[in-house]
DNA sequence: CCCTCACGATACAGACCTGTCTGTTTGAAT
DNA sequence: ATTCAAACAGACAGGTCTGTATCGTGAGGG
């Protein structure tokens, strides 16, 4: 117990209050005057551990971002040596998430939207996080043996950052249901890869 | 030649003018001095003919919904009574758009994304917009006999909505080939209608 | 024992925001 | 020629925003 109120503990209260109010409110909308106040922090606090508010906020999207690979991994390492299994398992947590009453979309997603530059601090953990999205997916593609591992990385990604978005429209559906349905859809249609070039058969 | 600077004119040109700087630079990040600025006109005129912002990105929405579903309905009548090209070609002017330089997403969802309240005018045009998407896919896969239209509505609108937040990972791939042969799979995956409930075959 | 340093509190600067108000100019129809 | 509505121009109110500067406090370590 020797830093029960060290630096750490400002920090991390800090950033864990305005990613709640980043998520629910959206970035533009809350200031940091709202964000030290339900913090209960000083303003110089939170200049101190965060350069500028554009900090503060890829420093959200990096937490979000860490968040979303940690419960990824713990699905991946529940389903490893079955790529299939592991998929679908993947797709049952993102359309259970996406079904949440207050769901909001994807962090990275609705930060991308609300700042067109793409040098942004955010949107740069937003882009390297879409691509290690679809990185992963190309990784289970590649375990599923289909003959076009990168086309069907495209769609899962595609499909996945639809559901992201589409909360409003999905309502009523059960988002896991069609999500495992689409990629059963998708998996089969990609096929088996082409025998490996020899003789004429 | 008789109203040149008409009422009509002056209300046109602040919401094409506006309506730009909202999709290029995003909503909140544009204010109605640098809108006045842009349109070379009086805030005194912007505030006639638009009784607060909020009003005027309702109409900025709206705009867009009856732009998209022009081109909609111009590609659907070029297509009618052919359910399958229709929506093939949907998705090929989709995905060309998507493709597109300076795409920064769909309006609606952007909007949606910098506006957490549901009650918002703003939301409540997107909503409408993304019903009606899902509506007239509805439609399509009526058309197209399948066994679950509804539930191909679904998928179809799932993927639609990721290809218009998908252009930062979707880069350096063919957006219009990647949604038709997403398309391709799932109708074919969708499969065709049970047989008239009949005495036992 | 004292020194350092993170923290809290608060005032402030300078810019920007939406929306209103006043007053002038234009242009067309009566 | 007069009337009237619309547009322009610009000041203004009242608030919010980010970021800085100043001062006080309290606790841990040399």
């Amino acid at each position: 117990m020797s830093e029960q109120s060290g630096p750490v503990e400002v920090r991390d209260r800090i950033l864990e209050t305005a990613s709640d109010l980043f998520y629910r409110q959206g970035v533009r909308a809350v200031g940091v005057d709202l964000i030290i106040a339900a913090a209960g922090v000083a303003k110089t606090s939170l200049y101190r551990h965060f350069r500028t508010k554009d900090d503060l906020i890829a420093a959200f999207l990096t937490r979000e971002d860490e968040d979303f690979w940690a419960v990824w991994d713990r699905v991946a390492a529940a389903h490893a040596g079955n790529a299939a299994a592991e998929l679908e398992a993947h797709l049952a947590w993102i359309g259970e998430r996406v079904g949440r009453p207050r769901y909001r979309g994807c962090p990275q997603l609705n930060v991308a939207a609300e700042f067109p530059d793409e040098g942004h601090p955010a949107r740069v953990v937003a882009r390297a996080h879409k691509l290690e999205l679809r990185r992963r997916l190309r990784g289970i593609a590649e375990r599923l043996a289909v003959a076009d591992p990168d086309g069907l990385a495209a769609q899962l990604s595609v499909m996945v950052n639809g559901a992201f978005v589409s909360a409003q429209v999905l309502a009523g559906d059960d988002a896991p249901a069609v999500l495992t349905r689409m990629a059963h859809a998708l998996v089969s249609a990609c096929g088996s890869p082409p025998p490996r070039p020899s003789p004429a058969p």
